[in-house]
DNA sequence: CGCGGCTTTGATGTTCATCAAGTAAAGTGG
DNA sequence: CCACTTTACTTGATGAACATCAAAGCCGCG
């Protein structure tokens, strides 16, 4: 094996390409390339051209569309593992979604014709990926099934616990989104969100600092969360 | 090639088997199952075990989830062609919501295992699933995130003209869904969207004859479904 | 004929968006 | 580093969109 390979060594490798070998692993390790994004950089952007697969390496990052009169709605956030260019990579030309960084972040990028070639030799390789792909779409529609049937606190909450369990694993952080964004992302304006927020902080579950947020009573949130 | 084998003849065969050949048309053919389900019937229920592969051959069917006070929520709705169990299949060992029969309907059911064991060996047919999966997964994530930006109005609007336009290609149909289920699609209530179709109606934009709908101004109801 | 489910309309209150105004924070240029 | 500008955040007041409650008409079915 090649030595300067370092796909090899990735400690990503694991997601799709587990069980690479020979020329294939080569193809992967010549062609890819890493790219780093600075906070609040855009990664791809929506109607643009495929010609990528790509995946996230460190870092977080939004996908969003853009409506016709402007306002952004965030389809979903996403951290390394969990986020893949995956949705519309094999059935569309172009992207139907931006991806920004909400952090700063690196992402790996494989020709799509060798993505292509390798899955077409690789069957397991296929399933993994197939997997994956069922995985991180089935994630985003319940999610926003969810979100959709919540009024303005549930989802609030929900959007708290969610970076809470699933992003940072502490009941304090350091939001990664504005207050627009988190109304972009829930579907509500940024006011209400802000007034939610505060609410919390006088009820006693939020201890709010800026973008610091302390979850002080997690069963009150996630009794929101769940309707309440 | 055993002339038993209906499936060499099956109009879907190019969804996904469109290039197979030998043993694996055999293990497709005599493990495959068709059933028939009569409108209203369930044809998968949420938390059940997944271990067949199946879609649609004929009729209309709903995805939907039942949330925790009972009320289903309406995901998509999927035509021949259009729907497969795709989602989760690949991912999950249960379901993440039901299937039910709006028509009569037919599925054709394949052992999961019949079907990881094809597109370990076949690549290209891995191809054409990602391919059509990653379809059905983006079609679905974008209509909801539209659906949700979309005021009453809209979103009633957006519904009539998907039935129009991308199930019935007519502007003369019989809605397949009750004024509920239309409700616990677009996640409003009942009596609003009686409410809206009625409006439609004075309006002059519909003809409403109980289940039959007639759209008579196709333009008026694009620019309220684009946002009027 | 009468019961139960689906549909429709109206009246009322709640939730939410919009508008307005003000404060804090974060860049920007001298 | 400070004045200046801009951007993000916050709160309140008002009206619009929507859910809920109530009641009546319709239709199929036993």
């Amino acid at each position: 094996m090649d030595p300067r390979c370092t796909c090899e060594l990735c400690e990503l490798k694991g997601l799709f390409f587990d069980n690479l070998e020979g020329d294939h692993l080569d193809m992967l390790c010549s062609g890819k390339v890493e790219k780093e994004y600075a906070k609040g950089e855009t990664i791809l952007k929506e109607d643009t051209m495929i010609n990528e697969f790509s995946y996230l390496k460190s870092g977080l990052v939004k996908l969003f569309r853009t409506d016709s009169s402007g306002k952004e709605q965030i389809i979903t956030i996403a951290k390394p593992y969990d986020y893949v260019s995956l949705l519309s990579v094999f059935s569309n030309d172009q992207y139907n979604y931006s991806v920004s960084a909400l952090e700063d972040s690196v992402t790996c990028n494989i020709k799509m014709e060798d993505v292509r070639s390798i899955v077409r030799d690789n069957g397991v390789l296929a399933l993994n990926l197939l997997k994956k792909m069922s995985k991180v779409a089935d994630k985003i529609i319940l999610d926003s099934v969810e979100i959709r049937t919540k009024h303005l606190r549930g989802r609030v909450a929900f959007l708290l616990i969610h970076f809470s369990h699933e992003i940072y694993h502490s009941p304090e952080f350091d939001l990664p989104l504005s207050r627009k964004e988190m109304a972009e992302y829930v579907g509500m304006t940024t006011e209400n969100v802000i007034r939610t927020l505060s609410e919390f902080r006088r009820d006693g579950i939020l201890k709010i600092y800026g973008k610091t947020i302390q979850i002080v009573n997690m069963d009150s949130l996630k009794s929101i969360a769940d309707f309440g």
